[in-house]
DNA sequence: CGCTTGCCTGTGATCGCTAACATTGGCAGG
DNA sequence: CCTGCCAATGTTAGCGATCACAGGCAAGCG
């Protein structure tokens, strides 16, 4: 037996697009139309359509449109974390760029196991995004098939891939960790130590690293290299790195840390053992997070476009989705060397 | 004409499960409960199932399975802004405990802005997610029928809702702005004063404040209230706090801080001003942000159980998804008052 | 030996929407 | 008056999976 639409709305039952069509008195076609192209319908009926809508709270189920289209409107991110405010303001990024467009953030993270990102990227890709962004690192070779074989706009971040899956938006941190490093020597300082980027950490402090390596061969200097350890408890890492560099008899006049926290480790270290900052030590650090900039710490740091990353990021990503033929597929947004008062 | 699986896969024709069926010689239905229920399907069967998949490279389509099954396995999120890291553990806490159990998340963000929560609430819900998360605020009304007509569990998160849409996850900002205020109280301080909390700020923000001013009724002081301004340029409004302070003739020799930033903020006019913390002003802040642990602010703060919200969030709609009756619909996960030198 | 029982598998019929094509009616131009 | 075209709407056939319901076949039992 058939319900009316009123009757419907206040049982379980779900609203449809034929409801709204029923009521409307047009077909489900023109229901759609109204939605995603309103201009293909007589202004009288879009309303009535349109009044439909409004009387019976419907609401579009855009997983039966994703699966008639073959379009989600769905764009996925894969992050490592979200904590440690590295990677949140480029989503934040992103989810801007996005929602302008009408798509929405599908995300994922991995906590830094390449298994778990295999196993997320395939969950991922089920989803059917249309596109798909990524923090630039090392993939396991199944990850990079699995990406390949989707056939979607793929946007790696946070740095620029020797090999790009295919578009890319981020910065070298290979050049950052060298303009550092040498704008170091160009202050006048002499013997620069670099803390983190063991091999076990992420991907990127191990090419501020190289970019550091690079400086100083360049320079004609010797390295001096202090293990730190990769992750969360970076400031206890860095308060270590002080003293390992206390310890050796190597002096260090400058400290260059992978990343802010450990910088701020390093400091805070300095300041227990009446280390004058820069005066005996200089230390800069990378990232120029919250806490860099306050008057506390007054870091020099490296400045990176995080959030400018996801917004790019999206904006490419939509582009690439209109079939426009994508201007640059590798964008470099560069970096940015913030001088304070701790170098 | 019909084309072998070896050559769909080569051209772009996306691969079904149809395909996987074929090619293991067993009907769709055997792939699909090989997938789901793998104890349904005799061994031998599931075995060649899965070889069949594994040579396809086949990913299943869960855009065709939420519309057939009505459950999409996705879990959505609503948060204000994941800058500022308030809600970034949070939300790593939820992936986390969502990925253990097959969900995943769909990430909106809303900017501050009710409208844009009411438009993001209804494209979130076109999703057919099979719950949502949100921090917990103020709704417009319309928000709040369509979450009630969507009828799927509801969290909402970091405070402690009088009427809940659902379930709850969190904490009293209240009980916790009334903790603080008497614990300053108990260790002596007099004349207390909070900064921000203003009308303009958000719920959370406003909650804390109600529970400093309660606190105060309790001991009979008068509160001083210092407006510090919404949003973004939190360490300016600790900044300024400070110096209202200063030039209103009142003298108090405690400061309670919406948040750590403000705090922060607060407590490096304070150096500049040569204003010995604590002894002629405690500074206390909220949410024990990573900027207030370490050794340069040593700031005495509120704990709150970031991580815990986003993991105790997933679990409870989690159960809620499975049917079980939820023990506990609102879940108080407390906080914890941390103090450190500044007070 | 026939009939139940239970395990494994297959057969349509959806789920709610949109792409592609078909249809209608009105109006301009010859 | 007929043709042709365009604008507005409708019709049909899926998208790729899952659900509910059958069947088939072996073992178990009286």
């Amino acid at each position: 037996m058939d319900q009316t639409e009123a009757e419907r709305s206040s049982d379980g039952a779900r609203i449809t697009m034929q409801d709204v069509a029923r009521r409307a008195g047009v077909s489900t076609m023109t229901v759609s139309r109204a939605l995603a192209a309103p201009d293909k319908v007589a202004e009288a009926t879009r309303e009535r359509v349109r009044t439909a809508i409004r009387d019976l709270g419907y609401v579009p189920d855009l997983v039966a449109g994703s699966l008639s289209s073959g379009r989600s409107r769905i764009v996925a991110a894969l992050v490592s974390t979200l904590a440690n405010s590295v990677f949140a303001e480029t989503v934040d990024g992103l989810t801007a760029g996005l929602r302008a467009h009408g798509y929405q953030l599908l995300l994922g993270s991995t906590d830094y196991s390449a298994e778990a990102e295999e196993a997320l990227v395939r969950a991922v890709l089920g989803r059917r995004p249309d596109g798909l962004v990524i923090a630039a690192g090392e993939h396991t070779a199944a990850t990079r098939l699995a990406l390949e074989r989707a056939r979607i706009p793929i946007v790696e971040t946070w740095d620029l891939p020797d090999r790009p899956l295919g578009l890319a938006v981020g910065f070298s941190n290979v050049d950052a960790g060298r303009a550092m490093t040498e704008a170091l020597a160009g202050w006048g300082y002499r013997a620069i130590a670099f803390a983190g980027g063991d091999p076990a950490d992420s991907l990127r402090g191990r090419l501020r690293r190289d970019g550091y390596l690079a400086a100083l061969r360049r320079l004609g200097r010797t390295p001096i290299e202090i293990a730190a350890g990769p992750g969360r408890k970076a400031m206890a890492a860095g308060a270590a790195a002080v003293r390992t560099l206390c310890d050796r008899d190597a002096r260090a006049d400058a400290l260059f840390c992978v990343s802010d926290p450990v910088a701020a480790g390093a400091m805070m270290e300095c300041r227990r053992r009446s280390i004058a900052v820069p005066d005996e030590l200089a230390i800069v650090g990378f990232g120029d997070f919250d806490i860099a900039g306050g008057d506390a710490l007054e870091l020099t740091t490296v400045r990176v476009p995080k959030y400018e990353i996801g917004a790019r990021s999206a904006a490419i990503l939509i582009e690439a989705l209109a079939g426009q033929p994508v201007g640059a597929p590798v964008v470099d947004l560069g970096f940015e060397i913030v001088r304070r008062r701790s170098a």
